[in-house]
DNA sequence: GTAATTTAGTTTGTATGCAAAGTATATTGT
DNA sequence: ACAATATACTTTGCATACAAACTAAATTAC
């Protein structure tokens, strides 16, 4: 029960905050330009490789907010980047549908990963590698 | 430019951004119990340690948003955690210090670490510390 | 020594995370 | 069949991240 376990310097956590945050702001000038936010850039990630899923599909790979996704995705419909059609069979159900225009962001949006790996030049792909292991042992115990 | 490097399976940031919220969502309820959010607690670890900072500090040493800050200064004041005064020397600079119950609130807070480390078994001392180094490899570059 | 710039902090507007409550539909138990 | 429960999604209220605009005070330039 040391003091020094509630130094700021000693937390994952905050280490954790403030990395997220940073990464985000890194995004943020490249969404601008094809006028995504970094949450809806993560739901066009999941689109572009599905193509179609359900709005619990969709939270389940996003991990966003359920209450935020509903507006999420009206602003994304709004921008005729997906549609959104009541499943015929479970009413309850939503499906969210890419369409040509949203499939076609893709486009615009294929030089995103390498601009941000350049923005980091310090890590290396082991880096990069063991960092992606180390955060996926604590995603699996969230 | 691989297609796969869109693939969210495929991203750093998004797993940065479900660990960053789970982290955030595991501090939760150890936190309710003191009646502070996460960027409270934050501030209050700044405050536990310092006693004393001005804003612009208190903005460095934590990350957060200025804006934001505002806010939760206001807040923690009503709660009588902190007191902010002008300085009399340099009047747009204002000091954050710590009142005794602000900081009685530390013996509260002690046990959370190790409980927030419980959470977490699988990873190793080991994991936590390359975890650590990885991650403010990443924070310099930001 | 006054204008221009910089610094410290606040305010405003938008987007999100989250909990809790709410709505509608489907499933289960009996 | 009908009541209780569970599932899928939406809404609401609060806390925060962020950019941009703003205020006030200090510093720099000339």
């Amino acid at each position: 029960m040391n003091e020094d376990y509630l130094k700021l310097e000693n937390q994952l956590c905050h280490r954790l905050y403030m990395a997220s945050n940073g990464i985000v702001r890194s995004y943020r000038p490249l969404l601008e330009a094809i006028e995504l936010t970094y949450p809806q850039y993560v739901v066009m990630m999941a689109m572009w490789e599905h193509k179609k899923l359900t709005i619990a599909q969709l939270l389940e790979k996003t991990a966003i907010d359920g209450g935020a996704m509903t507006l999420i995705l009206k602003k994304m419909m709004a921008k005729s980047l997906l549609d959104i059609v009541k499943d015929e069979q479970d009413k309850r159900k939503k499906w969210v549908i890419l369409t040509p225009q949203g499939d076609a962001l893709k486009a615009l949006a294929l030089t995103i990963p390498s601009k941000i790996r350049c923005s980091f030049p310090s890590l290396t792909v082991d880096d990069l590698a063991n960092l992606t292991k180390l955060l996926d042992k604590l995603l699996v115990e969230m």
